[in-house]
DNA sequence: TCCATAAGTGGACATTGTGTCCGGATACTT
DNA sequence: AAGTATCCGGACACAATGTCCACTTATGGA
């Protein structure tokens, strides 16, 4: 779904492929350092030291390098999601395995708000990233379960992971680990 | 603690009354035409028949906009969720309170979306509006349901009623009553 | 090795939205 | 009616976005 941003074409120049990695660690460096919010392009351009033109030439905004960014860390968790070992991956009940989901992404999300947070800019993260795959592996597991109107409630059961949730209970002192049992515990209730 | 953009000064000149209520009825009318995302504070002005200094002067942002008009409505349910009859007051289960809670705040989100949508800009709903008062209100019930750990537990609670969450369901054609039904039986899973 | 050319680069530019400021206008008081 | 505190509104400076195009460079064939 947003692959064309993470695998380079089959000949891409070779300034092309090193001024891509100076933009990628630069605007890693630049979202963990200040925030997604005080990070503009021009900054990004200038830390990674190739002109605005460039910059733009691959990543229409920001929120597309932190899509770009998020994408292996992503790609690994969906990956275990449908062929790992349960209670990820299947063989476990519904419960369960959301429990577990539950937790992986607030591990994700613990190590990586910065990003998560910039890819939230501008375009709402539902139909960009990732989004689409979360949603049907909830749908499924919440259909497994039996509930009556799984459509209506696959949102619900993904808005705590909302990066900005996240962050904002980090800011109060709710550390990941609270999070995650608060969370495996609603995903038992929920669905057990 | 939001009443200073609500409450009328005790002597306000007739034509910043008058300029007050043109700004209000104006940004209204505007949010609901285009979405909160494609008004500018120009365009209230404009739209108002003010100059850009007048709009600044009463409201810093359009956030500040959208909460004042939000700001009755979400006065109304406060004031029930204290003192109104069960289940939205006190005096039913923590399950079937939050449960109401949920469908009135559906309801509230159903007719005022697009102001929802315009207190979001910029600043994060956590620290604006009556979060605040919502927070306390279901960490109560959570605290009377006997939870482990109540503050974990809230923001996820809450994360549902997001005003981006709702309006992504209602356009992949999730209405408002779906939501409520999904919402009200995660409550009783959660807290019953 | 050298050249043609497709791809890539970078900074100038136009555009849009924000927020501030202050001379002038206006309502309220006495 | 006059004085004054408040308010008005547009001009201005600034910040960030996204586009454009003249120039540069890598690459592959002759």
């Amino acid at each position: 779904m947003t692959r064309q941003s993470v695998e380079h074409p089959h000949h891409e120049r070779a300034d092309a492929a090193r001024n891509r990695r100076l933009i990628l660690e630069a605007a890693d460096r630049l979202y963990a350092e200040r925030g997604a919010a005080h990070v503009t392009m021009d900054d990004i351009a200038r830390a990674a030291g190739v002109g605005r033109g460039t910059l733009y030439r691959r990543y229409p905004d920001r929120a597309s390098i932190a899509l770009a960014l998020l994408d292996a860390h992503e790609r690994d968790l969906q990956e275990t999601l449908l062929r790992g070992e349960p209670p990820l991956g299947p063989g476990a009940s519904p419960a369960e395995r959301l429990a577990a989901f539950y937790a992986a992404m607030v591990a994700l999300l613990d190590r990586h708000v910065h990003l998560a947070l910039g890819a939230e800019v501008g375009r709402s993260r539902f139909e960009a990233g990732a989004y689409g795959f979360w949603r049907a592996h909830v749908r499924a597991l919440v259909a497994e379960a039996g509930h009556a109107d799984p459509d209506a409630m696959v949102e619900p059961l993904l808005a705590p992971l909302a990066p900005d949730v996240f962050a904002r209970q980090r800011e109060i002192g709710i550390g990941a680990d609270r999070i995650a049992a608060a969370l495996e515990r609603l995903a038992r209730a929920a669905l057990g």
